[in-house]
DNA sequence: ACAATCACG
DNA sequence: ACGTACGTGATTGTA
């Protein structure tokens, strides 16, 4: 195949992109919008139709010969505003950066540029692609010419044409010499349009074979006004046509696509303040080489040295190596340490055979005394982990001081990923040495014991070092933002505490799980069997594919609502079609047992570390763009409990031992008190204030009925509402969820705000505060950016409006859980309890103690969940214990 | 790797 | 005239 050359009409897709984009600065102030909008277009260009050779034509200031031609040429067209103007220069830069070259010629225009590219590449067998929206362009068309418009995703060619217009590309020239351009102002003949002019073409082929034989001419009008006007017609012909002779070089291996070079393009993106380009920016090329001591301390002699460096130390950089991903299951390799810049060492405890390394029980007995004071702060990358291993071999990390993936999250909850390389690689400009390239990936991948020590110490050092760099680097910039203390009270004592937790883990009843999954095995199999009946054939449930075949070509059955791929058979739409069919019914109940056999039955007894009996899941930190938590391996905050098939599961979680219990502890409506805290809508606050049912309440004050008469249709809807809140309500998400009309919907909400207007400025103001900041903030200042907010499509503006809407409240809630389970896991050990907090569930804490401990379980729980946030409405806690997680509920 | 689905709050 | 409820993670099928 032919290679392609895409050329872009560079000044009118910085135009466009200026009007696209909205209100978009870089870090100094300037506009960025343009440029934004223009390097997204290039971006999506190339990872999307893979050119191999790229450059944009540019206009430039100087007159043109059209401007010669004719005085009035392009006069009718405005200045651009200077906030483009200042643009123009940005975006050269940024195509400088990415290494792609710009076509400009004093006296011609951009047009004339392309045209001349297309003409001489064409002739070399190269298929040229011109990225533009000018109508003039269709001039150029030929077998290997083709035409892009980038925004309407439109391939124009020389066939479109045909079948389109019915004209060969030289009679766009004859067609638009007779209707004009008004944004070129090429004057054409008046009162002759598009229409006219191609009737005219089809019928005289040309302008001057038109003007030849005008008595040809039906309409007289037309012909009269074409005789006047016979000069203008032909000014106009020699302005549209296009010069394809511009005197101009091109460069070919200049203009072929080559990798993005990220040093080139994170000073760039830094520089205009795209954060979302630089989160994704690939983490690829060379490593860094720079000047840095790592020190290999493999020797006893060396340790002892190591050692009396490391006590005169007051805060150090802490990481370690080891043989896992999973800290409960991760045997120590080493551990690196930094205190300043560039240097660190790395002490080997575990290697390959024929390596020195050191006894490990030596290292950590010399270091447990350091590790273990709270006066010796520690700073880490995800330290957590680190402080998982080492308990797991016998040290309890005191003094932890500073997390650098925490502190990312914190300055920025909207990225992408904080691993240490990407935050190396977008902070420092640093790009470290993949660990692939250590243990190898995939099938093949070995340990991190089996590595020689000295690649191990490169590698391990420079983590402890860039971790240190970061840490210095982020610490000014939670302070300059106001954030250091929501990063010091919350999320710095929350590591300790979500350490514990997992290390702690939750024991399972694997027998339990083993019953049930064989009774739904037997129950599916009964359900398949009636559904191969009634689909007349046996096909694989699992596939919405071949369901959709079943359900919509071979049973006629009414498709409801469409996804990407094709026609959605999730369960709101079998639960409609169940009124029709027996089939989607069966379908369901299939759907839903199959779920909770492979996701819980299953798969979490294959979870369980064996060396503890229990289930240790893992709690991200830096997971959600609201503050909550998020858990994996296995995710236990998505633990079933509405249907009564799921809920057995929960028969599976039991206490660590005999003479012990599961406590549940769960804040009652926790997010719509705080909106009533926040909102201060007197009569959501006076609700709360007497303890009343909150769905029922509401629903009372917008039927105007008393509570009593309040039917459950009406206390559903209202529940619908109270959450519809939460998430920025809609009329037409409320009437799915209700299954009413949007316009009754639409006035329920109406209602809704009549009688909560606190609530309904509330979300007023906060979009307008997102909207001036870019961001919103939660009561204890976690900020969530929205970046969305000045997009150019409606959709994705409102769509961050209501993000932005339900993360003061979201995310003021697990401001208020973190800031409960620190004070919680600093009473147990203050008074010595041998209760354990297990789980966190956004608005739920699960604990495991002793059936003595637990009315003081109760009561102390209680009193810090209640106590952790102090709000104008009083907090409710519901407290429940049990022999296991179902009960205890 | 991505899309669809569904478990939870 | 749009496309929509907010926030997650795991599983399965399909390309």
């Amino acid at each position: 195949m032919a290679e392609k050359f895409y050329l872009i009409d560079g000044h009118s897709h910085l135009y466009r992109a200026f009007f696209g984009v909205r209100g978009l600065t870089g870090p100094d102030g300037r506009p960025t919008n343009a440029v934004f909008g223009f390097a997204s277009m290039l971006r999506r260009l190339l990872r999307e139709r893979v050119p191999d050779y790229l450059a944009v034509a540019f206009d430039l200031p100087a007159p043109t010969f059209r401007h010669k031609m004719y005085a009035e040429y392009k006069a009718t067209r405005q200045k651009p505003p200077d906030e483009f103007i200042v643009q123009i220069p940005m975006a050269r830069e940024l195509l400088d950066a990415m290494r792609i070259p710009v076509y400009a010629v004093p006296g011609y225009e951009a047009d004339d540029v392309m045209g001349t590219v297309a003409k001489r590449l064409s002739a070399q067998g190269i298929d040229v692609v011109l990225v533009t929206s000018d109508k003039d362009a269709g001039q150029l068309l030929s077998p290997h010419v083709t035409l892009l418009d980038t925004l309407k995703e439109q391939v124009t060619t020389e066939e479109t044409l045909r079948e389109r217009d019915a004209i060969t590309p030289a009679q766009v020239i004859e067609m638009l010499a007779l209707a004009g351009d008004s944004s070129d102002n090429i004057p054409g003949v008046p009162k002759v349009g598009p229409k006219t002019a191609l009737d005219l073409v089809h019928q005289f082929g040309s302008v001057e074979n038109l003007l030849a034989n005008l008595e040809q001419v039906k309409s007289a009008a037309l012909r009269e006004r074409l005789r006047a006007n016979v000069e203008l017609a032909r000014l106009s012909h020699r302005l549209v046509v296009i010069d394809t002779d511009v005197p101009m070089e091109i460069d070919l291996v200049a203009a072929r696509v080559a990798p993005a070079e990220p040093e080139r393009m994170i000073p760039i993106y830094q520089k205009f303040g795209f954060r979302q380009f630089l989160a994704e920016m690939s983490v690829s090329g060379a490593p860094t080489k720079e000047e840095a001591e790592y020190h290999l301390v493999d020797t006893e002699e060396k340790f002892k040295n190591f050692l009396g460096l490391l006590r005169a130390q007051k805060r150090f950089a802490l990481d370690t190596e080891t043989t896992s991903a999973t800290p409960m299951a991760a045997k120590l390799c080493g551990l690196s340490f930094s205190w300043k810049p560039r240097e660190s060492w790395y002490v080997p405890v575990r290697g390959p055979m024929g390596d020195k390394v050191l006894d490990k029980k030596l290292v950590l007995d010399a270091l447990r005394p350091i590790l273990t004071d709270p006066a010796i702060g520690k700073v880490g990358q995800n330290i957590k982990y680190d402080a998982i291993v080492l308990r797991n071999h016998g040290v309890e990390v005191a003094g932890i001081v500073f997390d650098t993936m925490v502190a990312a999250y914190i300055l920025d909850a909207d990225r992408r990923r904080y691993a240490l390389d990407d935050l190396a690689a977008d902070f420092l400009n640093y790009r470290m040495i993949p660990i692939t390239d250590l243990i190898g990936k995939g099938r093949t991948a070995t340990t991190m014991d089996r590595v020689p020590c000295d690649k191990v110490c490169e590698y391990s050092c420079a983590d402890a070092d860039i971790t240190l760099r970061l840490a210095d680097l982020f610490e000014p910039r939670l302070r300059e933002k106001e954030m250091l203390d929501l990063f010091d009270r919350y999320e710095l004592p929350l590591i300790p505490v979500l350490a514990d937790m997992e290390y702690q883990g939750i024991t399972l009843d694997v027998k339990v799980l083993e019953k049930i999954s064989a009774w739904l095995a037997l129950q599916m199999e009964r359900i398949e069997k009636e559904i191969y009946k009634e689909a007349g054939e046996e096909f694989n449930i699992a596939s919405t594919k071949q369901l959709s075949r079943i359900l919509f070509e071979k049973l006629n059955l009414q498709p409801g609502r469409r996804t990407k791929t094709g026609v959605s058979t999730d369960s709101d739409v079998l639960e409609q079609l169940s009124l029709a069919h027996p089939l989607p019914g069966l379908v369901l109940e299939y759907r839903q047992m199959a779920k909770i056999k492979s996701t819980y039955a299953d798969s979490l007894p294959e979870m369980v570390i064996p060396a503890t009996g229990r289930v240790h899941t893992s709690f991200n930190q830096t997971g959600t763009t609201t503050g909550r938590l998020s858990s994996s391996a296995p995710n236990l905050q998505n633990i079933p409990i509405r249907s009564e098939v799921g809920e057995r599961i929960r028969q599976a979680f039991v206490p660590s031992g005999p003479d012990r219990l599961l406590l549940t502890a769960d804040y009652s409506q926790i997010e719509l008190r705080i909106l009533a805290h926040i909102c201060r809508d007197a009569a959501l606050v006076d609700a709360f204030a007497k303890d009343l049912d909150i769905h029922q309440f509401v629903a009372a004050q917008v039927n105007n009925v008393t509570p009593e008469q309040v039917t459950p249709v009406m206390r559903r809807a209202a529940k619908a509402v109270n959450f519809g809140i939460i998430y920025g309500l809609t009329p037409f998400g409320l009437s799915r969820e209700l299954g009413i009309s949007p316009k009754e919907a639409d006035q329920f909400i109406t209602g809704y705000f009549e009688k909560y207007p606190g609530v309904k400025k509330f979300i007023d103001d906060t979009i307008a505060e997102a909207h001036r900041a870019g961001s919103v903030a939660t009561l204890c200042g976690r900020r969530r950016p929205l970046p969305g907010l000045e997009d150019a499509n409606r959709a994705v503006r409102s769509f961050a409006e209501r993000a932005a809407v339900n993360a003061v409240v979201q995310g003021t809630a697990a401001d208020m859980i973190k800031m409960a389970m620190i004070r919680i896991h600093r009473r147990l050990r203050e008074e010595r309890m041998k209760s354990r907090m297990l789980l966190q569930i956004h608005d739920e804490l699960v604990f495991d103690l002793p059936e003595s401990e637990q009315a003081a379980l109760t009561d102390l729980v209680r009193a810090e969940m209640i106590g952790a946030l102090a709000l104008s409405v009083p907090i409710k806690v519901n407290v429940a214990v049990g022999k296991n997680w179902q009960e205890a509920k």
